[in-house]
DNA sequence: CGCCAAGCGGACGGGGGTCTCCACTTAGCA
DNA sequence: TGCTAAGTGGAGACCCCCGTCCGCTTGGCG
């Protein structure tokens, strides 16, 4: 590849970062490539689609929640690694609207794999949490989606409400998380795949 | 007005509530044509535009949301009044989605007034349950907005699963606005008037 | 330094959305 | 029953988006 071609790819990629971050994903390719002072070919060669260019942009942080997860697990109190990995993952995305949309709408190929070694890791983070005797018992893995999907109602408003927003939020449900409560309606299989519509 | 023209806009109006309620506002004008079986200048003479059809179609909804916040105002228990209007607009919103999309909206010119005394009237529904002391004390009547929000984040999955995801997030979160537990975050005034956009 | 493939950008096709225009139809009064 | 104004529907103007095509430009090797 061309040296000038390969600073146009990043220089793409760093612009549709930012620009998905603060307007979503339905920011127009021909946005990114005004934006990134190129034309919108540029953008369709090193990118086929625009999916791509999104999974592209996301796969970075998508890794970074994995991290997320294996450092929670690692931490010697359950209950905080637990708590830790959801006010992250939720402040990530009330800081990224194009993270929440791309996290929501889960393409398909979209690391699916990984997905579900995310999904497992955080399901032993959560019975980890239980045995300790912290997270009430009756708290579901699904839960985290409904979480998340909670959360990413608040995407939408600009990004410094909506992490203020997000942490009382989440400051609200941790409270009830907590063991030694009262009996809870039952928890939703929720999927993330359910929001493809 | 002609008794066939009357007939047609209540069809259309008809109509028009099921197919927002099913497939959210994004559903093209022509659909809703279509499926009314009139043609597309039909609506448009009825209602101006989209937005005053949307506007037209959800009156009836809002008006109900203005009626349960008086009953529970008049509930000899004001933490079970408190509970009830959560629940109920909660429940409405995951089995609506067009619900969800115009009351997050909330159109500039979308009974404005009507907002302002609804948002009056909960005020005083969240300072009832703090008296009798149910209520924590730290609640905003901000986080209203709050879990309106979060509970529009549940929208676009089938309503069966949305209301059973409502119905636990908000159990969740009522838990949570018991008083007597930690402090929080402090509130946020979220405006639904920020999903502008 | 010259050459050419790799790279480039803007015009364009195709699809889908809102809303308008206009020739045709019909309700309903006299 | 005849007339007319109210009502109708579909074609199409206009706009915005994704993705492609093609003639021009330029990096960088020999």
């Amino acid at each position: 590849m061309r040296a000038d071609a390969r600073e146009n790819r990043a220089r793409v990629l760093a612009v549709a970062r930012e620009l998905f971050a603060e307007r979503g994903l339905e920011v127009p390719m021909a946005a990114i490539a005004r934006r990134a002072g190129v034309g919108v070919a540029t953008l369709y060669r090193r990118f086929p689609t625009k999916e791509a260019l999104v999974v592209e942009a996301f796969t970075e942080q998508f890794a970074h929640c994995q991290a997320m997860i294996d450092d929670a697990l690692k931490d010697p109190d359950p209950w905080r690694g637990f708590c830790t990995v959801i006010e992250k993952v939720c402040l990530l995305q009330a800081s990224d609207r194009g993270f929440t949309a791309a996290f929501m709408a889960s393409f398909p190929d979209l690391h699916s794999e990984v997905r579900d070694r995310t999904w497992e890791d955080f399901a032993a983070l959560v019975q980890r949490a239980k045995d300790s005797g912290q997270l009430r018992a009756d708290f579901s893995p699904h839960d985290l989606t409904l979480v998340l999907m909670a959360n990413s109602g608040l995407a939408g408003v600009p990004a410094e409400v909506a992490t203020a927003a997000s942490r009382r939020l989440v400051a609200y449900l941790l409270e009830s998380f907590r063991a030694g409560t009262d009996a809870l309606p039952p928890p939703v299989p929720l999927s993330l795949d359910l929001v493809l519509s």
